[in-house]
DNA sequence: TCCGGTGTTGACTATTTACTCAACATGCGC
DNA sequence: GCGCATGTTGAGTAAATAGTCAACACCGGA
């Protein structure tokens, strides 16, 4: 598996753009940067994480899965509903799978047609 | 809406137990119960909550929905997923009710039937 | 009346989280 | 061989989290 430092790395040479523009578009130090991409510190806030992806225009599931933590407004929908909490209760018993997760997703989609 | 500190007096006194020796059991000052039963700290961690439900013999749902926090290994399990993210966001996204959380649970239990 | 059990309050603290700031190194064009 | 952009490192810090500790107040029974 990729670090988070190594992966945040390759996406921002992808965009072809140095540590100091990303960091102020991101709005932290560009220190922070370069220590996140040597993994010399634990991954930034989940928030802080779903910006980066923002400028790098890449898909935050990702990077936050590298960290496994949560966005607040995620955590939020999940922790003030008593149902919802159940079902994660349900899951995390299941232990699903990957592909588990991925037919729950299509079976939400459809959840409302 | 009862606060998370009325809900716990509830709780505490239905086992009539007093404040110490709850506290003791789970394993913190008994002036922390009192002050979380009168909501004068924010509520505990979630770790916590749930060995105060434990204790108490209460399904922690409840209070950690007051609370809007979530317990370390429900935490671990989405967010170490990038399905479970990506679940996760879908949900958010069609801001889910009660009801179709429940339905979703039902869902999940008979995936494996 | 005083004493043990109970609850309340104010002040304080330890740990973790999420970074910043200052200084230095390195490579490249000119 | 200077200047500038870029990246690295060590030390330090501000705020939030999750409580503790000591002191006091109240009440019912012996």
């Amino acid at each position: 598996m990729k670090t988070f430092g190594y992966r945040l790395r390759e996406l921002r040479r992808a965009k072809d753009i140095s540590q100091r523009e990303l960091a102020e578009k991101v709005g932290v130090d560009f220190s922070y940067i370069s220590k996140l991409e040597n993994d010399r510190l634990p991954p930034p806030a989940a928030d802080t994480i779903l910006r980066i992806c923002k400028i790098l225009e890449a898909s935050p599931d990702e990077l936050l899965a590298a960290t496994g933590k949560m966005p607040t407004h995620s955590k939020e929908m999940l922790g003030t509903s008593a149902a919802a909490q159940q079902f994660v209760r349900q899951a995390h018993e299941m232990d699903l799978s990957e592909d588990e997760w991925g037919a729950l997703t299509k079976r939400l989609r459809r959840l409302r047609s």
